[in-house]
DNA sequence: GTTCCAGTTA
DNA sequence: TAACTGGAAC
């Protein structure tokens, strides 16, 4: 018997809210750990991976470990048939082949709850090594967002530049070129600051759709962690209070 | 080497505002003397013209006079990516056909540059001759805002009747017809003021959506000097603070 | 292309 | 606080 309750319902809409449009369905993995996912978009251009530990749901009980394979569109279409701030419990018996999602208002004066099928989804493990990084940037979520929209106006790829002095988000296109530079802030005290641990520079190319995808995450925390690396995929990490991570992992444009 | 400082970027945004669904493109003549444009509107009824003079700007270098001929939806698309209090940078090298817009943040925290591709525009000059008024009414800017947002609810075309006892707006249309007269202020010493020069009695008419459109420029300035002849296009003039003017010039409509 | 939502401004 | 504008979703 699996049964875990999140006095947000809504968390988990804004976890699905960057995933949706990348990834048609996956593998929710639940163990005593917590809930986890793994997943890459169909072109196999991103990886997503998330991290719900059971210490940050409001219950959680997981006897056996269970891979809960689900339709991200019905479970988006069911997520929106929650209260803004109902509890959710989601629910799922050994051996079942359908999960059940529990949605009660805060007064208790509504319950509704949703059984879906289960899908039987091959689940691939990726390795994911601790890479090397070149330059890890933690910045305002809410800036990366603008950044990546305001460079979207003339292009389709971005080049990202860190050194120690700065992060510069480079774009070109037909109408001309852009750059933004963000420095890292000096009140280091600041909640929102950006800071930029530099190993050694490095430049790398992205597709802006991606990215901007990504941002998508952007309610889900104030700040987003950047880790770029000649050799291995950006992350873009935005860490969920409490609870765990939602983790993008994007390979750069070779030129 | 041209270069040219604002300390608001949004003073741009606000220039750009009232005139970019009027004119797709347009020649920013820079020289010693500060920049200069003048542009008709598509269909050739209105003419703008605008001076930012050199001593205006935080600081200003313009060796040699040149031609920037910009699309001013790509203007208006960087512009969109300045942060609200940005400083603005305005550069171009000469016989250079791209132009660049460096911005900045106050903290200095961010800086974004922009390079655009210069167009070949030819540079139409128009003779604008001073003209022998009949009236000249200055009044707040706000208001006329007002009463053209008003009039239009009516119809399309407003009469304008200006005489020493004050200006009148008239519309009419399919459900009625209204007027809306402004009487000079007898406090002549406040800022906000109405006050009219009237030579000779004077009817004209216009179309509203072209006034409409002016006003847009109502951020500029808290007043607007209407200047309206018998023989020549009204020119509604917004003074842009110790820095220069936005005029547009519109030929009446004839009966 | 249309509608909905959010941010911004008056 | 309300209207408007711009951006995003469907």
């Amino acid at each position: 018997m699996f049964e875990a309750r999140l006095l947000k319902a809504s968390l988990l809409k804004k976890i699905l809210e960057p995933i949706k449009d990348l990834v048609d369905s996956a593998n929710f993995d639940c163990s005593p750990v917590g809930i986890s996912l793994q997943a890459m978009d169909s072109t196999h251009v991103t990886l997503i991976t998330l991290l719900l530990r059971s210490d940050g749901f409001d219950s959680y009980n997981c006897d056996r470990s269970l891979s809960l394979g689900l339709s991200l569109v019905s479970l988006n279409k069911i997520l929106k048939c929650a209260g803004n701030d109902d509890f959710l419990t989601i629910k799922a018996r050994d051996e079942a082949d359908t999960v059940t999602f529990v949605f009660e208002s805060p007064k208790s004066d509504r319950i509704s709850d949703f059984e879906v099928k289960l899908l039987e989804l091959k689940n691939d493990q990726y390795n994911i090594r601790d890479s090397d990084y070149s330059a890890v940037v933690k910045m305002p979520s809410a800036e990366l967002q603008r950044i990546c929209r305001d460079l979207s106006i003339m292009g389709e790829n971005v080049t990202i530049t860190a050194n120690k002095e700065g992060v510069k988000f480079s774009v070109s296109g037909d109408s001309g070129s852009g750059n933004i530079t963000v420095r890292p802030t000096t009140d280091t005290e600041a909640d929102l600051a950006t800071t930029i641990e530099s190993k050694e520079p490095v430049v790398l190319s992205f597709a802006l759709k991606f990215l901007s995808n990504f941002t998508k995450a952007t309610p889900l925390s104030p700040t987003v962690k950047l880790t770029i690396s000649e050799t291995d995929p950006i992350v873009i990490e935005y860490k969920i209070d409490d609870i765990g991570y939602l983790r993008f992992f994007l390979a750069p444009k070779m030129d």
